[in-house]
RNA sequence: CGGGGCGUAGUACAGCCUGGUAGUACGCUUGCUUCGGGAGCAAGAGGUCGGAGGUUCGAAUCCUCUCGCCCCGACCA
């Protein structure tokens, strides 16, 4: 993208409303902008954080064997009736109607539309286990939605549902969903502890939520440091159930809690130099719920001796965009946002210090179709430190600094953003640096 | 939902108490100069002062109602 035809409107000074660094930068950065309490436009850099995130969310589901559909935003209230959760859900659930008086919901979670779906459409215990997933848009109309996208009230959330023959089987999956959700917030660029969480009013006795440790976390939290030293499994083969429980037993074994679930006896047990306390940003969270779920739609399939089976479900999320605010709150500086590689909206800026020097101009345009799309290419005749202001606070992993000086020597400077070195290299170097 | 605060230009704010032609800084436009890490000078554009009603010769300013947003708490990906 050239910034100069680009809706990137980036700001000088802090907006009024945003206190925390996230909401902050994610306003001066152009990311988003408000529309109303809690519900934001995704301006297109930050439209492509939400992809780029999106995309290691899939393709760490997908490589544990989950499926991806897509179900609605929209839900008809008579499912919900027949579970009996309409009346049960309160008013965070946002309700409409349509024209013909009928009741619908924005839906907060889908669970029973899965659950009914998977009720119409398998027919034996043969075709289990199944793990499906979405991401979709959710709507929970809080009391008090703040700190921007953390906490907004229209949000994007991965949900996935797994269903099992039995509970050794959901286990299995349970375990299988740790796995691939270290390994998404891995690629993400940050750690997320797993954490022994309450059940909430989603029912059931295993759970464990995500956390991103940052100082404006909601959650207080508590954990042995020797959570962070376990080796994540980038390579480990899921389907090998023996492999997956070590692993399992090496997460979840060191102790981690939010203040909900904090045990004073357990917590004296941690050596006084590993204990950690602070706070803690809830970017995901798995569950098991049993066949809660498949008993209140009514789903079972016929089992290998002819009874009906309720499937054993679970459940798991990741909170999409809040995590655009979470990994900021994560990384970032005075001067802006520091991306992780695998989010950053562009993977390298070009900072063209001199537009209409012929030189420098044919330096910028080779660069620039070189990343065919994948920077963004400040060509404004603007003084180089707007562009370098501009370039830190969104953000870039790498800065390809291009004046008339380095232009007629055939060098460029590039500059990584999370550290800040520089170095003048040729372009050939400088391009294969970054790809 | 309880408690507090705020709505004036794209952004940050002053003006309101004590009614009298709507201001400052940054940003934006144009020109000249400058030019390798948030430039200087000059000239401009931009606001139904959140909305409605009222008081008044006259309302951003006073009164009533209303809408919206932010913060603290209780609740949640």
């Amino acid at each position: 993208m050239r910034l100069s035809r680009s809706l990137v409107p980036t700001l000088k000074e802090n907006p009024a409303e945003a206190l925390i660094a996230s909401h902050r930068l994610m306003l001066r950065a152009g990311l988003v902008r408000q529309v109303a309490a809690g519900i934001y436009a995704w301006l297109p850099a930050g439209w492509r954080v939400l992809h780029n995130i999106m995309d290691v969310v899939r393709q760490e589901q997908d490589r544990v064997g989950a499926q991806e559909l897509l179900m609605p935003t929209m839900q008809s209230a008579d499912l919900w009736r027949e579970a009996g959760r309409y009346d049960a859900y309160g008013p965070e659930m946002l309700r409409i109607k349509d024209r013909h008086e009928r009741d619908l919901i924005y839906g907060p979670t889908n669970e029973l539309q899965i659950a009914d779906l998977m009720r119409q459409s398998i027919r034996s215990y043969k075709e289990l286990p199944q793990t499906l997933y979405h991401i979709q848009w959710k709507f929970r109309d809080e009391t008090r939605p703040r700190f921007g996208v953390m906490r907004g009230r229209e949000f994007l959330m991965k949900d996935g549902y797994s269903f099992d023959l039995d509970q050794e089987g959901a286990v299995r999956s349970y375990r299988t969903m740790m796995l691939s959700y270290l390994r998404t917030f891995r690629r993400l660029g940050v750690r997320a502890v797993p954490m022994a969480a309450d059940t909430g009013p989603i029912g059931g006795d295993l759970s464990h939520e995500f956390h991103i440790l940052a100082p404006t976390g909601e959650s207080q939290v508590f954990y042995d440091s020797q959570v962070e030293e376990v080796e994540i499994g980038t390579d480990l083969d899921h389907t090998d159930p023996a492999a997956l429980e070590r692993f399992f037993q090496a997460v979840t074994k060191p102790y981690a809690a939010t203040d909900e679930k904090h045990d004073l006896a357990a917590w004296a047990q941690v050596p006084e130099e590993r204990r950690r306390e602070g706070r803690g940003i809830e970017v995901g969270q798995v569950f098991n719920f049993g066949t809660l779920y498949s008993e209140l739609v009514g789903l079972k399939v016929p089992g290998p001796d002819q009874a009906a089976v309720h499937p054993n479900m679970g459940s798991y999320g990741i909170g999409v965009s809040r995590l655009v605010g979470a990994l900021i709150e994560a990384h970032h500086d005075e001067a802006g946002i520091i991306w992780p590689d695998e989010v950053a909206p562009f993977r390298a800026a070009i900072l063209n210090l001199k537009q209409g020097d012929v030189a420098t101009d044919a330096v910028c345009e080779q660069a620039y179709r070189h990343f065919a799309g994948q920077a963004l290419y400040d060509d404004r005749a603007e003084r180089a430190g707007v562009k370098f202001a501009d370039a830190d606070l969104m953000g870039h992993p790498w800065q390809l600094v291009v004046g008339p000086r380095g232009a007629a020597a055939g060098t460029v400077e590039l500059k990584r953003r999370a550290t800040g070195e520089r170095q003048e290299l040729p372009l050939e170097a400088a391009l294969t640096h970054i790809l």
